[in-house]
RNA sequence: GCCGCUAUCGUCUAACGGUUAGGACACAGGAUUCUCAAUCCUGCAAUCGGGGUUCGAUUCCCCGUAGCGGUACCA
């Protein structure tokens, strides 16, 4: 064991240019005075946006809103191999697509807003410096020179003798090592992680509440976990527990991954002398693979990058209604009652998380997602379309542009009154509804055989018969008037029969929104050249 | 292996220790002055297993089992 007057003088050598104390640093982060929850968000920037991230984004942002406090977005960029170009950029202009934005936080790869910065924990070594050399000046941490050819050796004589793996205890060679040699090793160039000085016994346990969990039962840490890598950058470890102390976080929510490590977590807190932060682990979101069910993983799922979402055009929105569902499942029940409330409106509340990871449905998202369609208007539907169109489908984009009005028109079929057409669930879906009402898309599609319905002379006879009553002024009631009419004079049992020769004829598809909107949509001229030129077309 | 968390229809979930275990999505059937969609109605379908405690257990306790997460100089 180390003197006190010993662990000083070994932490003046190995921060020789850390000059400030831990009370100089905590005077440039005065605590803040705000009634709510500061809340904040700290993704890495691997470039790879998921699902699980804007849930975690999103559900942080929301509580922060709703009780009136503060969001901040923090990069956690202390893996140097994992980083990547732009991706701060690439997660910021991800989340504001969405509808999430932050009152603090970066705003791309060297901007910040707010005053408790850098908000980028590369920009923040010199403040773990601080911390680590406090640390190390009151025996709580030391540097450790063990290799990692060392420390897999070591590994593996545990796995031998059926120990717990890691350093810990007698495994944890360098942790009660005489200056002397501390120094010797410095000055041969070794290189060396902060480990923390670990106090805890592993026989002892210790209950406290998670926000999400309730009351939970853990073991005390007695790892010697680094602190600081040999590049001198800090671990999430301990990042943490200072990066959320200095910017006066009051409730850590982050999945559920970290939940093993809040006894290190909690000695952390405790050896830096801070009050601890009361933790909210929500559980991931979870897919089914090969049967079992599994935590999202980059790599393996592409198809739950937000660029997937984004580009088949899934509303955002419904997108964000679907993870409240997850997060408090009451919000489906609120949705029914309130169906044309903003999400805004609805009070996520952290004790109704649930707690065992969820799987993600798309099922359900695009039940979501039909319905919120549902609720918008022509106009609405026909912008949003034409916002989806110009970045992922141009062709589309300029067929919006230039018929607007008409398209309008179409995404105005039953959207109004009593029965509302629910069938698009992303805009990925719209060309091909809008393929009915464009002839040069049409003549690309081949038109339904219905001749097992109905043979290729009763439709000529059906269609003839119908241009010398068709009148594009009749209301719908006259319309369908003439229809039966026509079935029952040329001997049809169904007026289903007529009305699908028509629909084929105009359409050439067996299934479209209702007929006679489509119909006054297209208007008379388009009509009757269509029903002529499929009689033409029956020799 | 060890540590921890979790466990209700296929999925997301609800149920002061007392309910015919409820709802939603999905699915199936029916209704609807045209197909599809929508809408309405109906149906299908669950408390992981075993022990306790209790008059009574989905609920509390214990033991299994399973799933998940962690077990890194990744976050």
């Amino acid at each position: 064991m180390r003197t006190p007057e010993e662990n000083r003088k070994l932490a003046d050598m190995l921060f020789p240019e850390v000059k400030e104390s831990p009370e100089d640093v905590f005077k440039k982060y005065p605590k803040r005075n705000v009634e709510g929850m500061v809340l904040r968000f700290a993704p890495s920037p691997t470039g790879f946006i998921h699902t699980g991230n804007i849930y975690t984004g999103f559900v942080s942002t929301k509580l922060a809103k709703q009780s009136g406090g503060i969001s901040i977005l923090r990069i956690e960029d202390t893996d140097k191999n994992r980083e990547i170009e732009n991706g701060v950029t690439q997660i910021v202009q991800a989340l504001k697509g969405f509808g999430i934005e932050f009152d603090e936080g970066m705003e791309d790869e060297d901007n910040w807003k707010g005053e408790y910065g850098p908000y980028i924990q590369s920009k923040r070594i010199d403040i773990y410096h601080v911390f680590a050399k406090n640390l190390v000046s009151k025996g709580y941490a030391y540097p450790c020179f063990l290799t990692e050819e060392e420390l897999e050796e070591i590994r593996h004589k545990q796995e031998e003798l059926k120990e717990r793996t890691g350093c810990y205890g007698k495994w944890a060679k360098y942790r009660d090592a005489s200056t002397e040699e501390i120094e010797d090793l410095l000055n041969k160039g070794g290189k060396f992680v902060i480990r923390l000085y670990s106090t805890g016994d592993i026989e002892e346990s210790f209950n406290m509440k998670d926000l999400v969990k309730g009351s939970v039962t853990l073991r005390e840490n007695d790892m010697d976990a680094v602190l600081l890598k040999s590049d001198g950058y800090p671990t999430y470890h301990f990042a943490h527990p200072i990066d959320d102390t200095l910017m006066g976080i009051t409730h850590i929510t982050r999945t559920d991954e970290w939940f093993s490590s809040v006894s290190l977590h909690v000695e952390l807190f405790e050896k830096l002398g801070f009050k601890q932060i009361p933790y909210a682990h929500l559980s991931p979101l979870m897919k089914l693979d090969n049967g079992k069910k599994r935590k999202l993983s980059k790599r393996k799922d592409p198809e739950f990058a937000v660029s997937f979402y984004l580009e088949n055009g899934y509303p955002k929105k419904a997108l964000l209604e679907y993870l409240l569902n997850i997060a408090n499942s009451n919000f489906y029940d609120w949705r029914i009652q309130n169906p044309q409330k903003d999400i805004e409106e609805f009070e996520l509340k952290i004790e109704k998380f649930n707690k065992a990871g969820a799987l993600f449905d798309v099922i359900k998202l695009e039940d979501i997602c039909k319905n919120y369609i549902a609720t918008l208007a022509a106009q609405e539907v026909y912008e949003m379309s034409l916002e989806w169109a110009r970045e992922y489908d141009e062709e589309l984009a300029k067929l919006l542009e230039e018929n607007k009005d008409y398209c309008i028109k179409i995404f105005n079929i039953e959207r109004t009154g009593e029965k509302i057409r629910k069938d698009i669930a992303k805009f990925g879906d719209i060309r091909d509804q809008l393929v009915i009402f464009f002839d040069e898309l049409l003549n690309n599609v081949d038109i339904e055989d219905i001749e097992d319905r109905v043979g290729k002379a009763k439709q000529k006879n059906i269609l003839n018969e119908y241009l010398k009553v068709f009148n594009i002024s009749d209301t719908q009631e006259i319309w369908f008037e003439k229809i039966r009419n026509l079935a029952s004079e040329l001997g049809f049992e169904k007026v289903g029969d007529v009305a699908m020769v028509l629909r084929v004829a105009i359409t050439h598809r067996t299934r479209t929104p209702d007929l006679y909107q489509v119909m006054q949509v297209l208007g008379e001229q388009k009509v009757r050249e269509r029903i002529q030129k499929y009689v033409d077309m029956m020799i």
